[in-house]
DNA sequence: AATCCGGGGCC
DNA sequence: GGCCCAGGATT
């Protein structure tokens, strides 16, 4: 048998029953795709279902307002995904009358939606001969025909996608690129894979080598920044407190937060005070106190956030100020949100 | 080509 | 603490 064949018969026997494996709508195949970038499937899949309830079709995610979406989306991370998808729910909805692109190259223009996205809509949906090549494939292959080359290089992005193109089942596509994922994430594992029970064991050039623990090969880690974060929870006698949208760059766009002061040095009552101005607080008396004794380290995969929240409480009340009853409407990141629930309003 | 963008699970 | 996860966008 080939690789191919192997890799089909496998996953006809060993594949999970998931959500989105029971229809091949572009709408649903592309929700999961998107849900599922650089996130397992046992995260993505409570999403998935919200979605698909709340937005039964792209028509109907279209229409939403954002921050719904990204109230929905909150702790799923990666939140531009959220955006993006977004986007491109209008862009369906309005420049393709609601029916989605059937093509690689039009699939790839959608925002959020790049070269193993677009393949996966393009094979699962409409059968089209594309290889998808994720995190799952990258790993078969690496072991199976023992390659060597980083995956995180331009060249080794190239090379993996060419050798998947040249082993791929065209004639079942849709089955043959979920079976060889499903394969690198159930068989194939990074840690531990099973080739003692393996229908590749007798052909696997890195088991005959010896090598399955060191591949695939990935080039350089990322190096890890220390940030410092000051979270002002503002209370006033009205029992409102104060959310602001984070804008521009950097992480979390477009969710809600606490008044920020960003900085290692515990900030003063003068500090407390600068900052309370930018809401049109001004000359109000306050009392305000650390939160957390035990500083929060909240960790991203790049930046670990050492924050403290401080009480401060107001005599008067704050100008627009958010009522405690609405606070849990808003989009936050899980760092605010476990702190919210924590405190209880 | 390198960096940024979350959160969680596992070792 | 490090690695990985049905990656993509930006610089």
């Amino acid at each position: 048998m080939t690789f191919s064949a192997k890799i089909l018969h496998w996953y006809d026997v060993n594949k999970r029953d998931l959500p989105w494996r029971n229809t091949v709508n572009p709408y649903n195949i592309w929700l999961s795709e998107i849900m599922l970038q650089q996130t397992r499937v046992a995260q993505g899949t409570p999403y998935y279902l919200k979605f698909i309830e709340n937005f039964p079709t792209i028509k109907d995610l279209a229409a939403a307002k954002e921050e719904e979406i990204l109230k929905l989306w909150q702790g799923l991370g990666y939140y531009s995904r959220a955006r993006n998808l977004h986007a491109t729910a209008k862009t369906v909805t309005n420049e393709y009358k609601g029916e989605f692109p059937n093509t690689y190259k039009e699939l790839l223009q959608l925002k959020g939606v790049g070269d193993y996205t677009a393949s996966a809509i393009a094979s699962i949906s409409f059968n089209l001969p594309e290889p998808v090549v994720d995190g799952n494939v990258y790993r078969v292959l690496a072991r199976y025909y023992g390659i060597a080359m980083p995956i995180n290089s331009t060249e080794g992005i190239k090379y993996f996608k060419k050798i998947a193109r040249e082993v791929m089942n065209v004639k079942n596509i849709r089955d043959y690129n979920q079976g060889i994922m499903e394969f690198g994430a159930i068989q194939c594992t990074p840690r531990n894979p099973n080739c003692a029970d393996c229908p590749l064991n007798d052909s696997c050039v890195a088991l005959k080598e010896n090598s399955v623990q060191d591949l695939p090969i990935k080039l350089k880690k990322i190096k890890v920044k220390d940030r410092f974060f000051n979270y002002l929870v503002v209370i006033d006698a009205l029992e409102q407190s104060i959310l602001k949208q984070r804008i521009g760059k950097g992480i979390w766009q477009n969710l809600y937060e606490f008044p920020l002061i960003e900085s290692q040095i515990t900030p003063n009552k003068v500090a407390i005070e600068t900052e309370l101005k930018k809401y049109d607080i001004l000359n109000q008396k306050f009392e305000y106190y650390k939160f957390n004794e035990e500083v929060i380290v909240h960790k991203l995969s790049h930046q670990h956030l050492k924050t403290h929240f401080w009480i401060v409480t107001l005599e008067g009340e704050i100008p627009n100020g958010v009522a405690f009853t609405e606070i849990d409407k808003f989009p936050v990141p899980v760092l605010v949100a476990d702190f919210i629930k924590t405190f209880k309003f």
